[in-house]
DNA sequence: TATGAATGAGTCTTCATTCAT
DNA sequence: GATGAATGAAGACTCATTCAT
């Protein structure tokens, strides 16, 4: 009773298990397949209430992909702040990066986040920026092109693992990464070897 | 008339045309996406015609994803050719991935396929065997492990190519395989440690 | 079974009924009013019907607007001509107005219109079309301003019918206009003649 | 503060206030299509408002009627205080209608009202009240077909001015009745048979 | 008493699928 | 066999009305 009685008037709490719902729903099935009752039924709210609280299913969709774009953010910000503290070597990001795709729900996210942002420009722009952020580590050590080449590997991982149910092992990310990124400060395109 | 006698008489043709719709735009919209009108407009055929040859939707779909899952797979024997012949390099393998990314049609349809696997457990045993298939071409020379990276980056680059509406430049890509491959003839476990 | 059966294959008597359908409920109670729900029911077809011959409701709502258009056009050809036969008299307009008025059918019709053309343009400028051609009737013999006048007289008539639920005495209508529109070939405001 | 206060203790204000948006939105958007949300919104008060002064949207929107009758009603008044002066000459009356009319806000008013007339009942009782208080101006000088005609005219002014955007000239107006109205003290069947 | 959250009925619209022709 | 008309289920969205607070 009290829950009953405390969801039926806590709008705020209410807005958020239906976005909630929502960010779970595109996860699951895809930004483009959700509906008002999937959503509904999912929050265990009526069907009045998400169009309630979001004018247009589009809205709602944008508030979910807000909050799954929110937790990558976080993410890297949380990668950022290992980075920080213990460089951006191989060992470093092989370990944050198996440890983000064992996180099977996270790893959904970004997944869904990324095939969401093939038809949606915003998204897209987004995805660029994290790419960008992820090669950021590397370049000052290794040079663009293989900070690039770096970023590009570890997006290949979210799919392997997508493929796979399970993270690539730490020892195969850390290896890969050692020999995308070699010697720390090389020339772009290396004259000595 | 001529052009309606002949489809009148040509049903494998008329079957190839839808079908042939459905998977330019299951690219094009995604395959959740289409529907019956839009493939019957687009092969410039009846709507009967779609629900002629398909007894469901579900059905075309699936036809239309075969086309596209043999378009790959056409792709990957050409790769296998040309590995046969020049041998599994870095430099090789950089510029059929290149050239393959640079083919926009081709790389989209990728793409389309992988998109579509996330929720069709066939699919997904294909993506799975396309990556091992990738990986492969690697193995004896340079392992498992870095066979499975360097095809994990290949696929990363089709993500990558999406994001910057162009391919990753050949040298980076062989530059990244160079270092994911490593020597040739190493052991699976690196000698030192 | 005939008709069901004809109807049921009878894409163009089908359509006919749909658009009457919605021109009755139109009249009846109003352009904005109706649903595909009451037109299916009135023209007794499914509810997919509405929207399998028409791709918006406001399209449907043209249709009809459009067949009650022609009516009135009609009766407007058909007062030309026992006009152009027996010229523009009071008594002559009187008579055709007050049967125009009898029919409540068309009379309703008349009404539907111009109160749906208080919100539509293209409507507006037909019931302005109308009003003028009205007073074109009367504007060589008795100048623009008689005219005019007598024109806004027959259009008040229609209120008037429809508030009595019957049409104003031909003796009445008459008198009116002949009082409006006094002796033949007056000056409009009269300088010279 | 002083305004949530007045608003509080002052709930006729607030009752008369959201009649009178309902009464401003009947006339700009017909009666059938205003809702509570519209009407709280002009109104400037809470939604919970509208339905706690009026039970029913019905209500609220018999209550709007209300006033804009009344207003008619006081129009009316104002129009028997200048006939008792000036006497109901073609000329006084030309000039009221024309103010009238030439007033958009009145005007629309009462072709609000009439149209709403059209599917209430109790509308269209006083609609034919106004219409025969009209004729009453006229029928002791003119006899009771001529002051029905002159009335019939004046609300055909009413939808000529809607249709023109412009009231007509007060001169044809009053050309208008003098021509339907004829002599003074005439019978009424005309003289000579 | 005043507010706005809550709910579901009803609206338009799309479309897979069926089936008469 | 080929066509497109037919149908209803389902989706997005609006809103009158109720009622907890």
């Amino acid at each position: 009773m009290v829950d009953a009685a405390r969801r039926r008037r806590d709008p705020e709490a209410r807005r958020r298990a239906i976005v909630g719902a929502a960010a779970e729903l595109i996860v699951e099935v895809g930004v483009d397949a959700i509906t008002h009752r999937m959503v509904a039924a999912r929050a265990d709210v009526p069907l009045g209430a998400t169009t309630q609280y979001f004018d247009t299913l589009d809205d709602l969709r944008a508030a979910a992909l807000k909050t799954l774009v929110a937790q990558i953010d976080e993410q890297m910000a949380e990668v950022r702040a290992v980075v920080a503290e213990h460089g951006a070597t191989p060992a470093v990001l092989a370990r944050i990066v198996h440890d983000g795709l064992a996180d099977a729900k996270s790893a959904e996210a970004d997944r869904a986040v990324v095939t969401a942002a093939i038809s949606d420009p915003q998204l897209r722009a987004l995805a660029r920026r994290w790419s960008s952020q992820l090669a950021g580590f590397f370049e000052a050590e290794h040079g663009d092109d293989r900070a690039l080449a770096a970023a590009v590997f570890i997006n290949g991982t979210i799919w392997q693992a997508h493929l796979d149910d399970a993270p690539l092992p730490a020892r195969t990310i850390e290896l890969a990464l050692a020999g995308i990124l070699g010697d720390p400060h090389p020339q772009t395109d290396s004259t000595t070897d």
